[in-house]
DNA sequence: TGTACATCAGTGAACGCGCGTTCACTGATGTAC
DNA sequence: TGTACATCAGTGAACGCGCGTTCACTGATGTAC
């Protein structure tokens, strides 16, 4: 499922060959995942991570051509992680159509929320990736990619709603869909399920309906 | 409108009292502001920011207790400034019932986004907040209080729906309004108008009208 | 209105520290015969 | 199956630079009489 083009960057250096070499590559990019909650975006450091994986720098400077690419691995990753999982579910509910979709879509957010939480530092690379520039454009491109792949989802189990109408409106809906994910790890005073059962409401009411009104209309 | 208390943390460590020092003071955070935009936060320093506001670093040091406080006082302002925006909206518009905010909900987005283009960085404030863990709380808190307010604009001009649940559609509705802000920022190949009118539909389908119908009920 | 003094606003120069990155090297693993 | 060699994976030690912050100071503004 994950395209390893998109999961590798052009800014690694060597590619890891033998298994131990996979190992410390991962090891380098769940180290900068923690630290990232740690210490956060502005003090985390390449002399850190490398302490804390227990390496030494050139070890980290042999696959990684500079501390950008490490932050750009690491957050290439998680969305591949994140894309797979609204791919799969898409795979799995658009044959169904939207009424199969519409049920789905509590699913697929608290999927999603997990794939984070699962992902060592989840919610600080994300917001890593918004508030570094040379790191931004990581982000925006895999969120085209996945409108992209969602919008030709609801075309194709519909009866073809305008196109662009269609994309702009799956693309705020997954630009507020993922802002629940957001919520989902500041506002801790609430059980998780209640948000996402609030947050699927408001994107149901916000996406699923319009478009399948559009399309009986 | 703005609360001082609110607008100023107990981070910084003289309060300028000369007209002088507040100029200094205020072109201190613009600078901060621009700098955000152009370097990023993990860039972004006190020398810096001093050299670009031609003054040394004790000026800098005079005012604010540390670099976070920098940041602290320039998040502030941003979001008192926003606060503020939504603040007079719910002032002018909440009389006049819930079909006249479901109609004004385009001005305000406008208005807010408004004032985050106006102000230098903008967006980068928006980000860097998010993404520094020292930082993280003002924006929560900020948050929570524009939620307060709004619940409390609601549930006035309705028939009192129950208290928690207007709460979180509140909470969950204001994430994704400002997550349009986001989009507006990053989606640049659209015209803000038309991402603006497509979030207000969303948003007027999601909260305003659930809510409308759960007061008639 | 002028002067003496107190307070406020900023400068010049430097500090120690940790940053990102590299050089020259050693040890571990795979491959050919 | 054993050995010789090539390649891969990582170490030790250090570099120059800019970071955050401070000390002792000078100049600007306000205030009392």
């Amino acid at each position: 499922m994950a395209d390893s083009s998109a999961v590798f960057s052009n800014a690694l250096r060597t590619m890891p060959k033998q298994g131990r070499a996979v190992q410390t590559y991962e090891r380098l990019l769940d180290v900068s995942g923690d630290l990232l909650a740690e210490v956060g975006i502005e003090r985390i450091s390449t002399n850190l991570i490398c302490a804390r994986a227990g390496m030494t720098p050139p070890a980290l400077y042999r696959y990684f051509k500079d501390k950008y690419a490490v932050l750009d691995a690491l957050g290439r990753r998680l969305l591949a992680r994140r894309g797979d999982i609204l791919t799969l579910w898409l795979a799995e509910v658009s044959p169904r159509g939207a009424q199969a979709m519409a049920e789905g879509l509590g699913d697929v957010l608290t999927a999603t929320w997990q794939a984070t939480l699962n992902e060592p530092g989840g919610i600080w690379i994300l917001r890593a990736l918004r508030a570094v520039p040379q790191l931004a454009h990581v982000r925006a491109e895999a969120y085209a990619e996945m409108t992209e792949i969602m919008a030709a989802a609801f075309a194709a189990s519909l009866n073809h709603p305008p196109r662009d109408d269609l994309w702009l409106r799956v693309r705020v809906a997954l630009e507020f869909a993922f802002s629940a994910d957001e919520l989902l790890f500041e506002e801790t005073r609430l059980p998780p399920e209640v948000i996402i059962a609030e947050a699927t409401d408001l994107l149901r009411r916000a996406l699923v309906e319009p478009i399948r009104q559009a399309a009986t209309a």
